[in-house]
DNA sequence: GACGGTAACATACCGGGGGTATGCGAAAGG
DNA sequence: CCTTTCGCATACCCCCGGTATGTTACCGTC
């Protein structure tokens, strides 16, 4: 067991990170103990502490790390795409897809608000996934095939619809409740397109 | 000090709630200790364990409580409309208004899902506020305003969009946001037109 | 209208868990 | 080699949710 100081400070606390996500996601932050979550880590509290200023801390560095792995996801699936509308609904149904994760669900979308704040969640949430959502937006404003308006405000309904719709998503039973979510937010989105207006 | 025996049972119970959502609403669910909430009540913890179950049950009592009240908000802002289209807009510019409460905005949107669990607090808000927009979109499926579609995802869709954007509302300070919100919701809502389809 | 019962609390106590202060052994640096 | 510092472990505090028990006053009953 070993290596250099440096290296077994980062694997303690990647260990900390890993077993702190498992534990977050299965029980909620409520339920989770955090002495529990550094004995599986094969450390003490005193470990956790000395890596992280509190629980609420290792939660922040955990739904950090989720945050952007799931922006990452909505990115790749939207590369795959050339025209920047097929990109934007690749995003969205990818969203949809991550948000029947449980690491997700639990961690970013149900406890992480409540626990971090809204402001600080939805800062998070800005310089991971949402920002995806802005910047395509963006660029559809800009090309004028959506109506030229404040993307923000937009980026907030649509982004909330997702959040929820993941959601609910993860709790449905019927089999067709994906497709037919992926339907609905479609025909929402084409309300935006410039001849409606 | 007062009244017959159930009169007094009822006038402590109003007083926890009542103290209760002013703590819950400005401090959030983790924050409030029960034996101040029962202090500033005027009794102890004792008796507010008489009355509920737990901590976590007081609060589950309030937020039933407010979301009541809040579908009545809703539902009244619908009534003052004929043509079941703007009794839609109206109640989500209901509650679009109503989110900048802080005793919604914290209570209902940001600790509920956390506190009580996604499926609780979905619960809860099928039978107060989200019952009404369900309702009022089934009505215009079939009277063919909107395409023809399962309801349920695009009631998830719309109830999580509104959420979100109320929560973004209240923390909002460019004077002109609610209307661009409303704006944008309006647009989104012009998709589900039949023709569109 | 005494009287037993019970409802509506108050009081005392317990235990779990987040947070902290301190100790300690091994690696890094001179 | 000697010391400093870092990366933890150990021991401890204390707040707060929950419970178990005591106490007072209402309430139906004879």
């Amino acid at each position: 067991m070993g290596g250099t100081r440096a290296e077994q400070r980062a694997a303690t606390r990647r260990a900390l990170l890993a077993e702190g996500r498992r534990r977050f996601a299965a029980d909620g932050y409520h339920d989770v103990v955090l002495a529990e979550v550094a004995q599986a880590a094969g450390v003490t509290k005193g470990a956790a502490y000395h890596h992280f200023a509190s629980k609420a801390g290792l939660f922040r560095a955990v739904v950090s790390e989720v945050q952007h792995e799931l922006g990452e996801r909505v990115a790749d699936a939207a590369r795959r795409y050339d025209d920047p509308w097929e990109q934007l609904r690749a995003g969205c149904r990818a969203f949809l897809a991550a948000g029947r994760d449980p690491v997700v669900r639990r961690i970013v979308l149900l406890d992480a608000p409540a626990v971090l704040g809204w402001d600080e969640w939805r800062a998070m949430d800005e310089d991971s996934s949402a920002r995806h959502l802005a910047e395509a937006l963006e660029v559809l404003v800009k090309a004028g095939v959506i109506a030229d308006q404040p993307v923000e405000p937009l980026t907030r309904l649509l982004s909330g619809a997702m959040n929820e719709a993941a959601l609910w998503l993860a709790r449905s039973t019927t089999p067709q409740a994906p497709a037919q979510t992926e339907r609905a937010l479609d025909r929402l989105l084409n309300g935006l397109r410039s001849q409606n207006d």
